[in-house]
DNA sequence: GCGACAGAGTTTCCTCAAGGAACTCCGGAA
DNA sequence: TTCCGGAGTTCCTTGAGGAAACTCTGTCGC
């Protein structure tokens, strides 16, 4: 397929602009291997059946974009992928993916895996708060408004969010 | 491309199985429009550019997935799409990228789109918070371990978790 | 010293589906 | 009876992804 472009997005839509990094397939597989401890090359690609050359791009791409870092563990040209802070921030979307996948996703057997809390030592799972109140923070709870990143000031018309997010 | 193949991980991993559902090019995109009041097919193929074949087969993905339903608003054949729960709930997966990307990739203009919160009334973004305790949980907050719905006991071995998420 | 080895990619070739553009279909409106 | 606007289809090209073989580099065993 042609590489799909999100540029008149990129402009106005962070939401756009995280999927130019982690949008590509297999690319939040990867995170998520390297972030539960999967870190070299030859580990990843047997987890996830990916193909080495497809593997070879999005680890470059992912460490050029300041999500990874590739460092050598040996004097032989060997190297292992770590998350920068850049990178595991993006580990957040994976946990709300894991959520939203246990509640609606699950087979009859139940979610595959369970994340036990640290503070509480509970199995858990994420929730969405403000960061301003700390009450639930959820689609219905916000409204969109135009920011100083948005194109201009948009005309406030009974199309509330048009060029949005 | 051959349509990229996640099998040998939808049967243990979340997050591959969202992946599914939402992680085709476009799809997070077309979420956000329908969330935001872009309900219509033109509108949608208008404000993100896609081609209307690909709009047509996203649509009708997700509208099988559940995420959508198709509501017709005329007696002509004319059709609106409407976020189901399960469609509403995978919202919070754009609030969380769009908070990351505000965060890490906003440009020196600022984010383009503010949310207000309704709660408190403030512009504010979503955090992650433990859904038992209401202690933050990040990626580093958590210990995964294998679940009901996953391939087996595994070994308590020295890797933690190598069939994952 | 020399070949086998292991990790980490590169390269090549092939296939097939993603994207784009143009076409169709349907039921009012003029 | 034609025009129009919404909502999809159809067709073609291209380039992404997969598979597998090849490369490069430093170690290890003999």
């Amino acid at each position: 397929m042609q590489r799909t472009n999100f540029s008149s997005q990129l402009a106005a839509c962070s939401i756009a602009r995280t999927l130019d990094v982690i949008g590509e397939p297999w690319s939040p597989l990867i995170l998520r291997d390297v972030w539960v401890g999967l870190r070299r090359f030859d580990q990843i690609q047997a987890d996830l059946g990916i193909s080495r050359k497809v593997l070879t791009e999005r680890l470059n791409y992912l460490v050029e974009e300041g999500i990874m870092e590739r460092l050598p563990y040996d004097q032989r040209p060997r190297y292992e992928y770590h998350l920068t802070r850049k990178g595991t921030e993006l580990v957040d979307l994976l946990m709300v993916m894991t959520a939203w996948g246990d509640r609606w996703l699950a087979g009859e057997a139940g979610p595959p895996v369970l994340y036990r809390h640290h503070a509480c030592g509970e199995i858990s799972h994420v929730d969405l708060r403000c960061a301003h109140c700390g009450e639930p923070m959820h689609a219905g709870d916000v409204d969109p408004l135009p920011g100083p990143g948005s194109a201009g000031p948009e005309p406030a018309g009974a199309e509330p969010a048009d060029q949005l997010a």
